[in-house]
DNA sequence: AACCGCGCAGAGCAATGCTCTCGTTTCGGC
DNA sequence: GCCGAAACGAGAGCATTGCTCTGCGCGGTT
């Protein structure tokens, strides 16, 4: 019957979900290296052995999580974009940027899994890499928007891309980028792992004894990276 | 005896490095999570415990190759930049910015160790923090040169530094950049972790499927950073 | 009603970090 | 030179981990 057979997957999909939440929880409070699958099926009340019948490894958890963790970032990304006033593309962007930083610092060791060093024998599966790139997809969003409001006007004095780009331009045109020139394109590559340097360097400990007033730091400087690749202030 | 008792401490200090020289090679390996204090010792023929003669723990040997990292880190950036003619000062800008990604891309476990997820309960202990400054000493040199030698022309049209800022301003002035004005601090702050920031997203494999031609990219944002800190074309 | 398979428990294996104890070597003050 | 104290090394042991294997029992299928 299809109804039972139904009943039990549902059970073994509970199941998968409150192993999944209590790990969350592991991971949480003592970091990736803390977590361990036979505190989980302790706190589940079963014996280690059956937790495998759903994670067939400790690294597959490890994904389920990082699944999870790039999609309350771009959840969170999303949302704060979209309270954003569509013309105010700067804001858009300044609110991109607190919103990962936000994340970040609400879930550290969560944010450590994500881009930290690659934690296991690490590979990085396929199945990561769509939940990965919604935040960038955002960003991309608000560069082609401003892009096709003729608002962007990136200060000049610098380098033109080099030629060797264009291939990777267009790719990157193809998936977060729509109809934007390669110099754009190329000023993105600088200034989005920009974001996540100044997030990882507070967040890993770069910046102990050194800046004190961390959120109006990083906001001058996501102005500043905003501005070079060419949102107006408004 | 001042020379019998400097035997024994020599014997250690030998050990001590044996020790410490066989865990990097374990590091460089098989990564932070795969370093074993036992496996060092069954390398070294002598018993696990013995080990804890030498490392009380094994988070204080990690401790000790954090510090042998950045030093090693250190060591790179200024070869690289004494090498450059001193009044090319984006020329040295962009060698200590490839010196990074090139001991990166070599070692690369040993770059997780430094700026990935901190690893052990972490705390970054005290002694880190003088070699883990070196390469951004080396950086505030060039910086410093090019103003004193009123070189320094940072693009306009970028909103000021944050009032608040004027402390931390201060403190950086006093340990790595003497002399320059608070809005050059403040840019300095973006520009920093924005190499940092491109070197771990090549490293831990956020460029993949994306990025190819990953040097002359790297260069590219790295000459466009130089330029927005005020670092003169030539 | 007979049966097949999924889910679970328990034992077990190979590791790990770290501690304790117990001999042995070495050093330094007498 | 001698002897006590300190440093050293080995071995066994504890608690813990990831993961496998072997059964057992209930649930759903035919």
């Amino acid at each position: 019957m299809n109804a039972s057979r139904t009943a039990r997957e549902r059970v073994r999909a509970e199941l998968i979900e409150e192993i999944t939440e209590i790990a969350r929880r592991h991971l949480a409070r003592d970091g990736a290296a803390g977590l361990s699958l036979r505190a989980v099926a302790r706190e589940m009340g079963m014996a280690s052995s059956a937790i495998y019948r759903y994670y067939p490894s400790r690294d597959d958890l490890l994904t389920a999580l990082i699944i999870d963790g790039y999609n309350a970032v771009g959840d969170a990304v999303e949302k704060a974009e979209a309270a954003c006033p569509r013309e105010d593309h700067l804001g858009r962007w300044l609110a991109i940027c607190h919103a990962v930083r936000d994340w970040a610092l609400a879930h550290p060791h969560e944010y450590a899994l994500l881009h930290g060093s690659p934690v296991p024998g690490y590979s990085a599966p396929q199945d990561t890499v769509g939940p990965a790139m919604r935040d960038a997809l955002v960003f991309g969003r608000v560069i082609a928007d401003a892009h096709r409001g003729r608002l962007l006007d990136p200060p000049g004095g610098y380098p033109p891309a080099p030629e060797s780009f264009g291939a990777d331009a267009e790719r990157i045109r193809e998936a977060v980028l729509p109809g934007l020139p390669d110099d754009i394109v190329a000023r993105a590559v600088t200034v989005w792992p920009g974001l996540y340097g100044a997030v990882s360097f507070e967040l890993f400990g770069q910046y102990n004894n050194v800046i004190t007033d961390r959120h109006a730091t990083f906001d001058y400087a996501m102005r500043g990276l905003g501005r070079y690749i060419g949102l107006p202030e408004h």
